[in-house]
DNA sequence: GATGAATGAGCGTTCATTCAT
DNA sequence: GATGAATGAACGCTCATTCAT
């Protein structure tokens, strides 16, 4: 019984070699040879390679949701919840370099811009995450006003620009520093 | 009178153009015409595509440090100092959206990494500024005690990535938004 | 039934324009055109220009030794088996134009030079045929006594040229002429 | 006083750098800023790229020939006269190895084949030296009876071929050996 | 379904030549 | 006359995508 699937190898193959050759760096030969596949076969699961870059990013965004979840201290305190996503979200990001690497490209690419207007309004799953932090902050009167996305801004911007100094080799985000960064955020959102 | 200024030409359309289809997306033909001069032209100005994208990013640099410094409270306390540089980077950004989304792309480019590398351990003029702060905040022992890459990581990551919200169309960046922005940053950084 | 061996195709339609317009005279996109492949399709069979070009010449170069090599007379005196080779190579280049043309220029490119410095120590089949017959005038000592490089100058520069004059249609090398060349070869090299 | 001899410098720019970096890797620009002058400065003085290099030809040929007639022995035998020849090409050429180079490339050119081509009929003043040794040696019947271009191979071909190794590092040409090669393409052509 | 050979539009870059100064 | 900035056609090469097998 053999179980192919290619998919899985080819999006596999996407993420590394996307991550660590740039995003125009890898052509898409290359991507299947690595996968094991022939170059046809990628077009057979995804239309064409933006649809793949799309594809890798949403696999990464699914396993990091899931890395966040696991422990989530839901009937904790909000401050407790913070601080379990913070470190969690450097944990999954300093322990997965490929995915950093990739999300960093994307986020900062054509492809990145336009799959943030297009959530613009949706409440994707993901996101509701990050809203209910807020919702509840809100609620509990423990954080600034600010408009949600102002918020998530100042929750997790910080924690972003570390985790790719840590990366680049700038510093390195042992459990000490990361407690400080995940606490001066919190510094920054809490009233 | 026109005076050309061909080279200025180039910086221009290079930023236009690299900016809004991203550093991928304009050949060089596309920023010759736009700047109505012949392809082989910029070749006489720039090396090859490479130094011109860098000779844009100085441009830019240029400019916002020329901005920042643009009535700097050099005597004021470090509060004051951190204030003014947080809402003319602010000013700066919003008021300038081609400046900003060149910017965002090369940070995150390999030639914004090798870039950063350089400086980390140089004394560039750019990055004394934000040095500079840095030591006055330590001396003075009102900031928290973390690597300088840190430091500015806490103070600017959430000031750039609303910057970034505003142009998407997320949130509008008014004068009172800005000021809890800037505030919550200090927040972040300060002991 | 065709069978279009595209490699072969190429091979061809480059030793034809390369050989007619010169090294630097024929863009690849010609060459393709002429084999009736696409610009691209160069590039599955042949890594880059240089590669290309050197092919063509091992082509040539095969084809040339096999047709020296056909009724060789092995075991007769050295001066036979000198007649021999003389007039293979009038013969095949006589009759092969552009194998001819190709070959001259290759021989004063950077390529030959190249080329034959790696043969010099080396034992490629093809050298062997002329150091064969070098080797053993020595031994019978009916040769001059000169380096062998200095001994195939002597052997067969004339011929070239006779050849080269030949297509410019400055001569005809007919059989008489020829046997008046090989022969006053032979007693360039004789003792 | 100033004597410019742009022209001059032009042609010495053009014969360094063409045979050192080949006929193709020395642009326009290059031999001008060489030669002292501005780009366009050569244009005033040779019509277009092919006219400067024919120039360079013609100016090498004249200083050859020059040197051949150097201390011609006019009234000796033709054996001496011939010696003399070849024994004065490979010291011209030996001892000016960007002349050689130039040459070497100049006539495995487009431009050295037309140039052949156009002077077949003619009788330029360089060739009659050649042609003097050649019908000087029917008369007295000391010389095989071929085609002038046939004597000219026989006579010089060897000379050549041994001079490119020479520069090729395959063989040195010392006063022995000289002697050898020119004594052999005297066995070449004598009856 | 899977393949990979074939394609050709498109890119960055060069350079012979022109012409306004 | 002399200049050198400006040009743009042309090149070698890449690679996303297609399609016959």
């Amino acid at each position: 019984m053999k179980k192919p699937d290619k998919k899985d190898d080819i999006l596999q193959s996407a993420l590394k070699l996307l991550a660590e050759q740039g995003f125009h760096g890898a052509p898409m030969a290359q991507i299947a040879e690595r996968a094991g596949v022939g170059t046809g076969t990628i077009y057979r699961y995804f239309k064409n390679r933006e649809v793949l870059i799309l594809a890798v990013h949403q696999m990464i965004y699914g396993e990091m949701i899931a890395f966040l979840l696991d422990g989530f201290p839901k009937d904790q305190p909000l401050r407790e919840c913070f601080f379990h996503i913070g470190h969690r979200i450097i944990d999954f990001f300093t322990q997965n370099p490929l995915e950093f690497q990739y999300n960093e490209q994307f986020i900062n690419s054509p492809y990145g811009n336009e799959m943030r207007r297009n959530e613009l309004g949706k409440t994707s799953d993901q996101y509701n995450l990050f809203q209910e932090l807020y919702k509840k902050g809100l609620a509990d009167q423990i954080v600034k006003t600010v408009p949600v996305t102002v918020f998530l801004d100042l929750a997790f911007a910080p924690i972003a620009w570390a985790v790719r100094d840590h990366h680049l080799g700038f510093v390195t985000l042992d459990k000490t520093i990361s407690d400080t960064i995940v606490s001066a955020c919190w510094d920054c959102i809490k009233l």
